[in-house]
DNA sequence: GCCGCACTACTCGGATATTTGTTGTCCGAGTCTCTTCGG
DNA sequence: CCGAAGAGACTCGGACAACAAATATCCGAGTAGTGCGGC
């Protein structure tokens, strides 16, 4: 029941993408080195964005990852499943078929009352997620750190032109 | 993002032992030849709930484990975080501390607004589970099921003189 | 001066190790029951 | 016949091993920019 740590870094990776401009794409070196993670490994957790449909990717010089769709068309939900599969958490593996008068033939996912009670808790998760968008976070930041997006893209794409990492 | 197996084990026994006689203690054992399951892994998990105080354990012969308290007060929320960990699944790591203007000494899963989304979320998923218990979901299949009781009882407790045939 | 071409640098993408967590197994400590022996 | 002591068997409890998944890393395929030579 552990969330992988991809979830946050995929959000706040999406989040700073609706700041930068549109049809300007962001490296994932550029986004690991803003706070500081493993470039590559980072890069494999946007793939599964990309897989989603939720990113774009460019390759080459100036390439990196965009947003795939506006910002209010994409949920927390779906950031989410996108790093940690669309399965649901709880897997009713069916515990019941083995039991005495269990049938082989009987979906107990569906019949089962703990599975059901599982199902409907994970089910009031998730819309409470997909209520939520990264267009929504944005400006919710925007309101409560005015500093934060200025900074933000500041260091994301106006480093565009350093290619003098010979500073010794 | 993956429950582990044993949450499904764990409820289904707690809703079999709320049918038990009360001071009668059911065996690790016995439960896992209900259910096909392996002994002494369940064990482990059962051992679990005693730990959280949802369960009494009892050892030598005619022992086992039984409910430590009424099934109406053992939500399914307890069983969940007792096999789970009281951990929210999702982990602020505090990304923001090693992002340009971030601050050391600012709690981050409070004023991150990611992490507060992801976090309500989870409270919403918390709430409804803990408004089930064990109790409700018994009677909910005793009447969906009415024959399970009975049966899982004989199962489960009926057989306890099979060493020594006192079969009225 | 201008165009075309090869070269270089930079990017994603997937294949590959390493660490962590879940799943499964085993044996020991404790205790209740049954048997047996003495009163 | 009754009671108590001892052997036996059954249980939980935690330590140990096997497996899967998350984490982290590396190298190859492809592309856009860049510098150079020719026109």
């Amino acid at each position: 029941m552990k969330m992988g740590q991809g979830v946050e870094w995929a959000l706040h990776s999406c989040v700073n993408m609706s700041w930068t401009p549109v049809g300007e794409a962001v490296s994932s070196a550029r986004l690991a080195a803003f706070y500081k993670l493993p470039a590559a490994y980072l890069n494999k957790q946007l793939q599964a964005l990309v897989r989603a449909g939720i990113l774009a990717s460019v390759s080459g010089p100036r390439g990196g990852f965009q947003l795939a769709r506006r910002p209010d068309q994409i949920s927390v939900l779906d950031v989410v499943l996108a790093i940690e599969g669309k399965d649901d958490s709880f897997r009713c593996e069916g515990i019941l078929k083995d039991a005495p008068g269990g049938a082989m033939d009987v979906d107990y996912a569906r019949t089962c009352l703990i599975s059901q009670t599982m199902r409907h808790a994970e089910v009031t998760w998730r819309t409470e997620l997909s209520r939520q968008t990264i267009a929504g976070i944005a400006t919710s930041i925007e309101r409560r750190f005015p500093d934060a997006k200025e900074a933000t893209v500041r260091e994301l794409v106006g480093a565009r032109g350093q290619n003098q990492p010979r500073l010794a």
